[in-house]
DNA sequence: GGTTGAGGTAAGCGAACGCTAACTATGGGC
DNA sequence: GCCCATAGTTAGCGTTCGCTTACCTCAACC
């Protein structure tokens, strides 16, 4: 296996673990044992387990695609702020369930950081592109007289708020849920529609 | 010092600790030397770092209080929608800051629950009077037809949902806010509001 | 005023931590 | 066929972890 390969294939095997139980929680050795190879080679291909941290913390980043950006904004093109909502709340709780261990890692790193010495984090937690997309967004309806007033970057985090909190305690917690995601999804995105016309 | 000044001694430093770094992060040593003794009088105290922590535990739940829901059954049956939201979210905001390390804690036991050992805290998270309240008042005001339709639960949560994730990022993590408690408590009673309107 | 028991400390246990040094297998280029 | 860079191993380093043992101190009680 050549070093590309092996660096990938530990920080897949990295995620979960560290996902599941954050970084002081993971030890290298386990790390080791979920790739199928001794620990030493983890200090081989990085220099240490903060590294490791930090690589797996960039794949989380590479992971706002702008192709789902995109789709949102064909939906703003259109005009259809229900389908955009509907739509960012479907993906997002989707995206929360079938990247479990990456998003709670992330959870995990927000409430870590700063704490343990892995500072590397610091700084890669900002600027996701849906939140940027969703400010302008929101800032061109409240021009067009359609959005009620207020600071766009706040009003984007309460849209993006609702179904984060739901997710965080139905699907990065263990506490189980008694409603479909489309559910959910649907009834947000009209409550919140509502709350956003002027 | 007698055994029970002493316990609740170590509880009260112990917060700070595990809120600051979760369980995995806090070590027995640095609630010690906190506390201003010697790691042994921890493990007279307390049979282990578990029970510490499940006991810190207990401490929260102590704190949802009663009050809090009263204050809030004032305005709901003064049919004061706005002033009880309102008012929720900036006790809500208040309390995230005021007992930061409480909350910080509890998101950790969150996250870490059935990772570690410490399955003591499993069912402790459940039944918050707060969630209780405002099922039992959304399912009224839908009968009476003033909110929309929708189970009262899914509500709830997308109700408290907003300023749990906006409290996430601002008071729990490190990121900084441009906006006042009130600002925000305002804001977004009045979006919610409009988006519960039948 | 000697005994006792509760609250506390110093020292260190075995295990696990992150990490490293020294060595081995292997495969492509000359 | 030899060389040597590369990917991997074994063994263990120094430290720290949660926790225990042996001992100390001292006020309260009969």
């Amino acid at each position: 296996m050549t070093a590309a390969e092996r660096r990938a294939q530990l920080i897949d095997v990295a995620i979960p673990l560290f996902g599941e139980h954050g970084f002081a929680g993971t030890t290298t050795k386990a790390i080791a044992r979920a790739a199928g190879v001794s620990e030493a080679i983890i200090f081989r291909h990085f220099q240490s387990k903060e590294e490791l941290y930090g690589a797996a913390f960039d794949r989380w980043r590479g992971k706002n695609a702008d192709q789902f950006v995109n789709t949102l904004q064909g939906y703003a093109d259109r005009g259809d702020d229900l389908g955009l909502l509907r739509t960012l709340y479907a993906v997002m709780l989707q995206g929360y369930e079938q990247d479990r261990a990456l998003h709670r890692m992330v959870l995990y790193a927000g409430l870590e950081q700063g704490t343990s010495g892995h500072g590397r984090i610091r700084g890669k937690m900002q600027h996701m592109p849906v939140y940027d997309f969703l400010e302008r967004y929101i800032l061109q309806r409240q021009k067009e007289g359609a959005f009620r007033s207020g600071d766009p970057y706040l009003i984007a985090t309460a849209v993006l708020g609702m179904p984060q909190s739901h997710a965080l305690w139905t699907k990065l917690s263990a506490l189980p849920s008694a409603h479909s995601d489309q559910e959910v999804a649907d009834l947000y995105a009209r409550m919140l529609l509502q709350g956003l016309r002027a």
